[in-house]
DNA sequence: AGGGCAATGTACATATGTGTCAATATTGAA
DNA sequence: TTCAATATTGACACATATGTACATTGCCCT
């Protein structure tokens, strides 16, 4: 069989390993992420691994940085983008929930599980929750949303969408997106204008009826 | 090291290693649930385990066994409860979150995170979901909630649990119990009664102030 | 007391994983 | 073309897990 070569000449590479353990966690959970079944995945040697990983630990840690830099910051951006109303701004962050480039859902599932077995990484988890909330929180008080309030609201923003991760189910684009003008209405309590639909349906190229 | 003895005067039982293999799961993950491990936290010789179970699968299907009995069971009955308001009704499905014995959140993260490694478990969980989120349907209807409306106010007090279990966080039941009117508020749209959620916190052994 | 079964233990065969080492191959550049 | 950096490999030593066969212990009942 031949390989698919890389820029280097050569067949493996640290992005190499990084993005096969990647796919594993994603596929399987931690505990499949074992440098032998990767290897044969990719076809090299077991122990050629060693070369761009001291050991298994410093390829973990790599999957958990690669985790951190992805999902926590689009969140905050999107939270705090521009927007004329409440259901515009909630619309904005509903663009994470829909879009992978922005936040990756079954990656965010995969390391919440694995934080059941790792006191440190469930640490990290509870931090990048925290920053979410807040992020959250911060946007409803910014339309004028008292303080208590705002928080169980962005609390019900995010944990439904948590809960919706963890489900692990697969639905179609339009059925999903026929829930969202009542998802808006119970997150902010005002019903979303028709044209900030059609915006947000036109990003996701989604077209109604 | 002297042992603890059951009634039948022996050391283990198909409950002593299963239960074992519980309180593992919840720790670590199924992945943590190997037979020598558990045998020496039991004390007992690796190798007995095979008396009371063909092989490790036979544990682990009991162990799911045991989820599917605990957890679904509670939330629709609690959801069928005689109740003289919406925000009541709410309250009731409520006392499976604060209640260990109705529903076991730890043991429901545990499960969904398994699920990650297997197809089979994963239709299970996701009838489950199906089954709890009809339920929780009904109810809405029942207080004359047209349908779209009801879908979706499930979906968000459902999915809003689950997010909270895999935030895996362990918060007082004063702070969770402050957030419990706004909670209902959002989800039914009524404000709870006083007397309400008076009874509510008394049967939590929860004194608001 | 001793037979029988439930429960436990020991020894073995096997599978899968980790990490180190020394030997070897491949590549780009001098 | 030769060299050094970069990458790959097989052999070894070890650890942890599963499951089977067979021997042994401890408990209860007659």
């Amino acid at each position: 069989m031949d390989q698919a070569l890389n820029d280097t000449g050569w067949r493996g590479s640290q992005e190499g390993w990084l993005e096969a353990a990647y796919q594993s966690l994603l596929e399987s959970g931690v505990d499949s992420v074992k440098i032998l079944p990767l290897a044969k995945k990719l076809n090299l040697s077991r122990t050629s691994f060693y070369w761009f990983f001291k050991d298994r630990e410093e390829l973990l840690s790599a999957l958990v940085a690669r985790w951190r830099d992805k999902n926590t910051g689009n969140i905050v951006k999107q939270s705090e983008a521009y927007a004329e109303s409440l259901a515009e701004a909630m619309l904005n962050v509903f663009d994470c929930w829909l879009d992978t480039e922005l936040f990756d859902a079954k990656f965010e599932f995969a390391v919440r599980s694995w934080a059941l077995q790792s006191d440190e990484l469930l640490a990290e988890v509870h931090k990048a929750d925290q920053i979410r909330l807040e992020a959250l929180k911060r946007m409803f008080m910014r339309f004028g949303v008292p303080e208590t309030t705002s928080d169980v609201r962005a609390r019900t923003t995010y944990l439904v969408q948590i809960g919706y991760i963890s489900m692990q189910s697969k639905e179609e684009l339009a059925i999903r997106m026929k829930r969202i003008p009542e998802y808006i209405a119970i997150y902010t309590g005002e019903v979303p204008q028709q044209r900030e639909l059609d915006r947000f349906f036109a990003r996701h190229g989604y077209r109604p009826g």
